[in-house]
DNA sequence: ATGGTGGTCCTACCA
């Protein structure tokens, strides 16, 4: 069977759910992970996720903050929603899938902390944050631990861990989501697995490839300063069936756009 | 080098 998994972050899923639609109707994918949701549980428009055809959620929200979401065609398993570093942020959700004639899957969607401006932890509590965030997660998620089930890792992990996944590499060392200190972390995390990475997969790391383009620019895409802040990663053991992938750059150019784009991973399973 | 825009929810805070 063919299974496409997408992930977007919304930057609230209410003010954008026109585009939400747009995104699921033009195509189509099996499964789609949110980040960015910005509202409670009960304020989610779960309503307008059934008429599409997305009959089965998992939500994971807090008032105006962070929030996570699965919804999906497929049926699944709420396993897990972990409060890392125990601060009550809504930033991991995890489902199982059961293929027909394949073992199970876990999808793990995580909004990693964005961690501020200042990239120095000892002054800024939210770079800290995010640095203790990565610690946790590496410690936690590893392939081996859930070895009866494939794996798939998706979300706003908020780093652009290669030279070409930012516009400038050497101009933005110094800049949140893609200094050593962080790439080094999050390369912990995807050797915790291992992991293959969905994208660069397909994408030589030779190649530009962004997945986000800041508001703040006059022509997002004349500028073209973005950062692939957004990853599919899967466990080896999936990646025999990995099949494509597609980041939906087109989106950034809709009305009111978020300023992340859809990722989606192809599978045969 | 700086400030640029956009979200939540009404006051700053966060991205």
């Amino acid at each position: 069977m063919r299974l496409s998994v997408a992930t977007w972050n919304i930057n609230s899923v209410r003010l954008r759910i026109d585009l939400v639609a747009r995104f699921l109707r033009e195509q189509a994918p099996d499964v789609l992970c949110l980040q960015e949701t910005k509202c409670r549980d009960s304020e989610f428009p779960s309503a307008e996720f059934r008429k599409l055809g997305y009959e089965h959620l998992a939500i994971s929200g807090q008032k105006g903050y962070h929030g996570v979401a699965i919804v999906s065609r497929l049926p699944f398993a709420l396993t897990d929603k972990r409060d890392f570093c125990a601060m009550g942020d809504a930033r991991h959700v995890c489902v199982q899938f059961h293929p027909v004639a394949h073992r199970p899957v876990n999808l793990h969607n995580f909004y990693v902390p964005a961690g501020g401006d200042e990239p120095d932890p000892t002054i800024n509590p939210k770079f800290k944050h995010k640095l203790a965030f990565l610690d946790e997660l590496a410690g936690w998620i590893t392939v081996d631990k859930i070895a009866a089930a494939d794996a798939i890792l998706v979300g706003d992990l908020n780093i652009a861990p290669l030279e070409e996944d930012v516009w400038n590499h050497k101009a933005l060392l110094k800049v949140v989501s893609h200094t050593p200190i962080e790439v080094e972390k999050l390369g912990a995390v995807f050797s915790a697995g291992p992991w293959v990475d969905a994208l660069r997969r397909y994408v030589p790391k030779e190649e530009k490839l962004y997945t986000w383009w800041s508001y703040r620019a006059a022509d997002w895409a004349k500028a073209n300063k973005g950062r692939r802040l957004d990853h599919i990663w899967v466990s080896e053991s999936l990646g025999p069936h990995l099949s494509g992938m597609q980041v939906l750059r087109e989106s950034r150019g809709w009305t009111r756009p978020s300023d992340h784009v859809p990722v989606v991973a192809y599978f045969e399973l």
